[in-house]
DNA sequence: TCTTTTGCCTAATATGTGTAGGTAGTCTAG
DNA sequence: CTAGACTACCTACACATATTAGGCAAAAGA
């Protein structure tokens, strides 16, 4: 009997690349081992169950966008930096909606202080140093630029964009304008 | 043998009511049906199944948010509007998170048609009028509103300000100051 | 009162989740 | 290269959920 060789990792990834075809919500165990061509109890001895499987897709997809977000940070600064950042969770999303939903999941206490969860808010912290914002100035900025960047993504991959005229891609960077400003001024002693 | 006294409004709206007190994911016709006293088949005579449950309940609180915030804009304009409209969203989240998860929602485009789906765009329409933003400029205001009020919405319901110092009341309120000033300046000829 | 409607039921099927225990490939020691 | 340990995958099972079909009795209208 052949086997199918799989791993918690194999098994995870497949879980994600699922999500991203048919949607989070559908990745189940019975569903994810029809498409690895084994039954759905083989799965336990790699992930803990439903539950478990979810967390391990939200904490990879929370990895890999930590990543190429650092990635696109490298060496900007400034509204150039806030672009890229912006621009590189929105593609994310619109290239991996099943994963982008993944990491909406509200992760237990333990999941969230092990995994990459404050990655993110650092990454976002790092645009800030060319605007010079610092202390509590610093965290309204990162939950501006957060909420900013995750509504218009969740709005636009909901398809809260498609009945009215001009391409989102206009809205977007006219947006990140509206940021780059607000967030020029907040620098500016107030 | 006692009647429950069901109807399909009755049924969602305890429905809304179990989704903001476990969670939207939770529920199911099975739970509902224990909610109510009643066994899980009796159930598919006032609601077509699990997918028709979510999306009335997606409906009901789509048009009970519609008629708070649309009460909320009487008689304001301007940044007053802006702030009461917006803090609309927000406590409707924090008061109602089953609803206000219900509402994201992908919606089937006849229920979406049929539905109070434009009554938010036009209400937050509405908003715009104080700052005489007409054409594309005042798509992309709607849709500049509706990404930093459901951003900021989501991540603060879903704990992710939780971890960091200051009030999100604060960050709040700074961040409508940010959208006003953008508003104002799109009002001016570009 | 008689009839029609209908709200809720039981029964049954299909599918999904998760556990227990078995079998057969794969790896390591000698 | 074989003996044993390990483990990936299996079958079988118990249980919960989603949904359909058909029946009975309460409510409503003539």
């Amino acid at each position: 009997m052949a086997r199918a060789g799989l791993s918690p990792q194999v098994v995870v990834r497949a879980g994600a690349d699922l999500a991203d075809e048919v949607g989070f919500d559908e990745v189940t165990p019975s569903a994810l081992a029809r498409r690895l061509g084994v039954r759905a109890a083989s799965l336990y001895s790699h992930v803990g169950g439903a539950d478990d499987l979810r967390t391990r897709i939200a904490l990879l997809a929370l990895d890999e966008l930590a990543d190429l977000a650092s990635e696109a940070l490298a060496g900007r600064s400034g509204k150039d930096a806030l672009v890229a950042f912006a621009g590189c969770y929105r593609d994310f999303a619109r290239e991996h909606p099943g994963r982008y939903a993944a990491m909406q999941v509200r992760l237990s206490p333990e999941a969230a202080a092990a995994g990459p969860g404050g990655r993110h808010a650092d990454l976002t912290r790092a645009i800030l140093r060319g605007y010079g914002l610092t202390g509590v100035d610093e965290t309204h900025a990162v939950r501006l630029i957060g909420s900013v960047v995750h509504g218009f993504t969740t709005l636009e991959l909901g398809g809260g964009f498609d009945h009215s005229a001009p391409p989102p891609d206009r809205t977007w960077s006219r947006i990140l304008d509206g940021v780059d400003t607000v967030l020029r001024s907040w620098a500016a002693p107030s």
